[in-house]
DNA sequence: TTGTCAATAAATATCGATATTTTTGCAAAT
DNA sequence: ATTTGCAAAAATATCGATATTTATTGACAA
């Protein structure tokens, strides 16, 4: 065994680095919707090939968080308030369906695994954004999870993506975690562990209808 | 101006042709569900770069007709019977939605561009296959263009080709058509222009329903 | 036989250089 | 002033070669 290993953690390929990398910058803001995306620039600022960078930003087209202009490069896709309100409109119609068929085809592990997942969000709220954006996501995901419908999952990760990077847009400074958000999760939580599906479904709505109200202020000079 | 021009009708980018070729070659089972896809073999049969062949790939991954293995390449999106129902359920619930809104937000224009894309759709079935589809398509897509939903238009349009995917691996040999699907398509487009939202969703279902129907059958050994 | 491990072969991922295309800047003409 | 045309500059798209990684093969041991 080579014990010569500068922090050799490539974990993996350098396309993927770049891919996470360049998803992040652009869900949060560092690179801005509607902005161009030149390889070179991106290139050193990410320190690698032009080749990762390309594929990465073809990747991110999946997410729509990039845009494709054939023969002229990439940029960020643009943001709007209309966007934000067709996210807004799309989640509640598709995840209120995951949520329903989730809770339908219940069982005990994923109730367990819903459980977990809101502790593992709650305990994750000391300051580190990053790492509570991540346990925060991975809960709502859990309660679409046992939906057993992955091209709906999908769509909801998406959409879930693309919200993000308005709550960065409107809450640049503002700290959305001040409303009582801690509650609306304990609220869709329980009702999802008590099967109630309706219940469940009503909460989940309304922690976005309220989270969306919240944004539209800051967002309507889009 | 320059007359030596060998047919260069290089329209787009090689990157953009070694796209739509795979994706052709995809949707019609050329390239077989699940199957691994080399570069090298690719990059010989279209004729072009690693480079377009792999871009191309790449965007593909949008459409899930592709998967992506980190550090292993790629293959063909597998295809299975929970796929193929899925993708069904998915078109219904959000067909309709995409329908229900184009009609309540109906213009002439509108009524206009739907009258004209079945009657290209009618004038397309002259044994041209891919011409008939494109035109299908089209007309499918044009009853959902109203709704102003751009992102819920993307959906629908990956989940139709999708299913063309299943209805190439169905019918490799039945001939689809022979049922009255000239009548089917002439009542979704009334109850469209004459804005009976619940008579051209219950037409548009059924529509897809049978199709369903027709093809799980031929479907079930997946 | 079956399983393991090293050597080999195959395929992917990445780099660096080049060809094309688009954009920019500026001068000349309307 | 505004537009048109053309060259220069910038950026993208693509190629060909190389480095890495994964898959395969076959000998050897259990």
């Amino acid at each position: 065994m080579n014990l010569i290993q500068p922090t050799d953690n490539k974990e993996t390929s350098a396309t993927r680095a770049a891919y996470l990398t360049l998803r992040n910058m652009i869900l949060t803001g560092e690179l801005v919707a509607g902005e161009k995306l030149k390889i070179e620039q991106l290139r050193a600022r990410l320190d690698t090939g032009a080749s990762p960078v390309r594929e990465a930003l073809s990747l991110l087209t999946s997410d729509m968080l990039v845009e494709r202009l054939d023969q002229r490069g990439f940029r960020a896709a643009p943001a709007s308030l209309a966007n934000f309100q067709e996210i807004l409109t799309l989640r509640c119609v598709m995840e209120d369906m995951a949520l329903r068929q989730s809770i339908e085809n219940t069982t005990p592990e994923w109730e367990e695994s819903l459980v977990l997942a809101h502790h593992r969000m709650k305990r994750a709220t000391g300051g580190d954004i990053p790492e509570f954006e991540d346990a925060h996501k991975a809960f709502h995901m859990a309660l679409l999870n046992n939906a057993g419908s992955p091209i709906l999952l999908r769509y909801c990760g998406q959409l879930y993506d693309l919200n993000i990077r308005y709550r960065y847009l409107a809450a640049a400074g503002t700290n959305y975690q001040k409303r009582d958000i801690a509650s609306e999760h304990e609220d869709i939580l329980d009702a999802a562990v008590t099967g109630d599906a309706d219940a469940a479904s009503t909460a989940l709505m309304s922690h976005y209808r309220v989270t969306g109200d919240y944004l539209t202020g800051p967002l309507s000079d889009l």
